[in-house]
DNA sequence: TTGTAAGCGTTATCAG
DNA sequence: CTGATAACGCTTACAA
């Protein structure tokens, strides 16, 4: 550690008390030029830079947010840009604002392991990456009158705090793209973790419904296939499903199935997009450096990170009032992987 | 913010003082068993959670480590897998510990304003990613006591505290691989960022020589080829640099040249490896998942993470004893992308 | 075994 | 404009 030089030592130097030092440090009007410029002379001359520690205390905020990632979601990070992407633009907007990021981690699933994370660490607020792990986490942080946004998964009923990506549009948009094209035979693969699927993707499959129906498809649950959201099971899922259904168009749902899609094509010698369109959802940066580069339902991952952090700071420093939900609209960019069918 | 239930609050309500609670909380041994039991009935009644700010300035100590990430680094992470994949090695060892992780992010290059950044932020120690912004920057550190260790790039000669791999090793073994293969028209390509090429690359080189040394082929300049490090411009930079010169072999510095190289070459109609082998240094698990494959010399970031958080929490602790620099040897993963020469 | 009281380094409220 | 002095919430000798 580096010797500590307190606001004292600064004061004793140039014969004034703390409370002048301090105000010189917080650039008070109320102080004389001139003994200005000795407390000034006297910081440098000591090397003093003041405690973060002692003055949260004593201001009761931090200018610290806390992140907080499942130990899931940090694990599985080669290959799925989410989390990196996210974090630049929590940090664009932290740094801008004089914030600092805490990444916190959690290892239960319940509300009360949230909860006591959240209160033993002093941070100014929280952004709750992937959603609330229970239903009930936004109800009762709202009670304790925690300032939180969730990013990403919400329950799109909930009246909590969070910012996300229209998902039953983009569920809309992917169908319609390829029905447009004239596929029939469309699938729309979802992860499945613990049996369940998550909500973004129950919104997805609302969407894609509504574009099936519009364009007279009858929807069928076989349409929607579950699947393992990790690289080497679902490639292997893909690969035992392709061999008895074979459709023309097929809607995968992150980065990562979308990898390992593409490799099983490539490996099995399936051509994209002549035998198959593929649409994905994801971060377009992403999928543009594929081969072949994929149509994508864009997320918008930074700007959520972006949104996010902006949302959580003006509820923090009690700014201007903002909506307590923020939804985007997703775009679809067009790339190499889809095709007219049979053309 | 939930409202504040402080120790004196707990101590009140329990009929002790403060101090009888902070010992029943920090489980001190000389407290009765009875009223340790009625303690912690009114904790959990009044739903304290002891306040972290308070308890670092008591103590001098945070237990948060600060890990300094330059803008730059964050910045292109998508399709890297560097940073993601160090910080979850980091957040293993930190989780286990009790520690948490404080992102601080540059904004300068120099020596100065690191430290300011530094000594603004109370936190026990410093993992710097990415090596020293500064030549002098570990001496400093030194100097001020500061706990700290530099991930990844390194200063070889320097004795600062630092975890990396043996870059030398990781160029011979490339250049050595391939020449077993037969090839002996290879060229080591390597990042250039302002005008100049990183350390760790320096050390490659020299390694790349001693193979090629060994296997009597005669070393020049222009078998060491400088190139951009982003997506876009690498890209290009490669497709020109073909067309006028082809070699058998290439060895790609990391991830993100490796993308590109493989999506030119494919994008060209050039077969790999048929026509051109390819090894890269980086992520194993990332190659893996390319196509193909990439030959790979491995990094195992995850480990530099890992070892990295312990070196610096034991001194941190003030622990046992750990020597200032460990560099691990890299091992080669043989894949799909490297072939016998010509056959 | 428990209480008292002095810090830890700032900021903030009064006076002067 | 500047100085005392009391917080902020917790730890830790030192007493009892």
């Amino acid at each position: 550690m580096p010797k500590k030089v307190t606001i004292l030592d600064v004061a004793q130097f140039s014969n004034v008390t703390k409370s002048t030092v301090s105000r010189v440090i917080n650039d008070s009007p109320l102080v004389n030029e001139r003994t200005k410029q000795r407390v000034w002379q006297a910081i440098k001359e000591l090397g003093y830079t003041p405690n973060r520690t002692a003055r949260s205390l004593a201001l009761g905020k931090n200018h610290v947010i806390g992140m907080v990632v499942s130990e899931q979601q940090i694990s599985d990070v080669v290959l799925n840009p989410f989390f990196p992407t996210v974090l630049k633009g929590i940090t664009t907007v932290a740094n801008q604002q004089g914030y600092n990021i805490l990444l916190l981690s959690l290892s239960g699933q319940d509300a009360q392991s949230y909860t006591e994370i959240l209160q033993r660490h002093t941070v100014d607020g929280f952004l709750i990456l992937g959603g609330p792990s229970d239903v009930n986490l936004g109800r009762d942080l709202d009670r304790m009158k925690v300032p939180y946004v969730f990013i990403g998964k919400h329950d799109p009923e909930a009246q909590h705090s969070f910012v996300s990506t229209d998902n039953e549009e983009g569920g809309y948009i992917a169908g319609k793209h390829l029905i447009d094209l004239g596929h029939r035979n469309i699938r729309l693969m979802v992860g499945e973790v613990k049996g369940s699927i998550l909500v973004h993707n129950v919104e997805r499959i609302a969407g894609f419904r509504r574009a099936l129906g519009e364009a007279g498809i009858p929807f069928e649950d076989r349409l929607v296939v579950k699947m393992p959201t990790d690289m080497e099971n679902s490639y292997y899922f893909l690969k035992t499903y392709l061999e008895r259904d074979r459709p023309s168009g097929l809607i995968l749902s992150n980065e990562v199935t979308s990898m390992s899609c593409l490799n099983l094509l490539l490996d099995e010698g399936i051509a994209v997009p002549d035998e198959i369109s593929l649409v994905s959802f994801g971060d377009p940066q992403f999928f543009r450096n594929t081969r072949p580069s994929l149509t994508t339902v864009s997320q918008s991952v930074e700007w959520l990170g972006r949104t996010a952090m902006e949302m959580l700071l003006k509820r923090v420093t009690g700014g201007e009032w903002l909506p307590p939900k923020i939804i985007r609209k997703p775009e679809i960019v067009l790339r190499g992987s889809t095709k007219k069918c049979g053309v």
